[in-house]
DNA sequence: CTTGATTTTGAAATTCAATATCAATTATAA
DNA sequence: TTATAATTGATATTGAATTTCAAAATCAAG
């Protein structure tokens, strides 16, 4: 069992929810995928493997994820939420690829600094930021 | 008549579009208010000087506004798409109190260097970017 | 001016993702 | 096994963004 499946169930359990079949294909399915995926298309391969899955209980569970600190709702204006990775990961930014919609995550401390003082300097608390770069990547360069 | 205003005839003129009345108040409406606003915000504004006007014609001008580079969209992924002013104002990131909604612009070089550095380490072509910094303004912290 | 081709308009309809509803089903602890 | 409370998926609803369309307005050419 993966430790994100572990961390899943504590939490279920810690908030009085139950785990079914459905959260754990979900939840593994999120896992297998390595995209920033849709509600939408997770649950077109998710129900693939179990048709009696609904979409709304995948925009449910992915919420719970979220809370459980698992994935991470990222929205870049296109009109749709997407979920990453979180467990393991640590804060980091994005490269984004306009060509081939791949993400890189990046985290250059520098900058991270320099933001921390921009923020001192105008008497600004900092929760969190967003950094996000459009471009295109390497691979898609060369062709 | 406002630099922006001319530049919106040229536009129009460019592209064979029509100056009309909806148009113009849509645009001066834009200007006077300097706050990052929505279409329905800017609707209910701009309805109480022409009430004839439609939020189906804010929005095709706010679109036309965008590609004339008088105005800029702003999606901060709250479901709703703001609209910033853009002529004059060059590049920069923002500040997002999230208590009282304020927008700060700021612009830090040594960011903007240590991003290219970073794409080009990376092979990465940058077209643009998005930096947001959420948190607590100045004048909200002291109360 | 007037005309007439073309664009623009606002109301209403539509789209689409996100969310809420609800009766039937399921998990789980006692 | 049972009781209770949560969960489910289909469906309905919401709300922003967009499209449709007949009526109205623009504006260049006469």
């Amino acid at each position: 069992m993966s430790e994100e499946m572990n961390i899943f169930v504590e939490y279920l359990k810690k908030k009085d929810l139950k785990l079914t079949d459905q959260r754990r294909e979900i939840l593994n399915t999120f896992l297998r995928i390595d995209k920033h995926l849709s509600v939408e298309e997770l649950y077109d391969i998710a129900k693939k493997k179990d048709p009696s899955i609904g979409q709304a209980t995948v925009f449910r569970t992915l919420k719970i994820l979220c809370d459980a600190d698992i994935a991470k709702e990222v929205d870049l204006g296109d009109g749709k939420v997407r979920y990453e990775h979180k467990y393991g990961h640590e804060h980091h930014d994005h490269l984004i690829c306009t060509k081939c919609g791949r993400f890189i995550e990046v985290v250059d401390s520098q900058i991270e600094k320099l933001q921390e003082e921009m923020c001192k300097q105008r008497g600004f608390t900092q929760k969190l930021h967003k950094m996000e770069i459009f471009g295109i990547c390497k691979n898609c360069r060369k062709k």
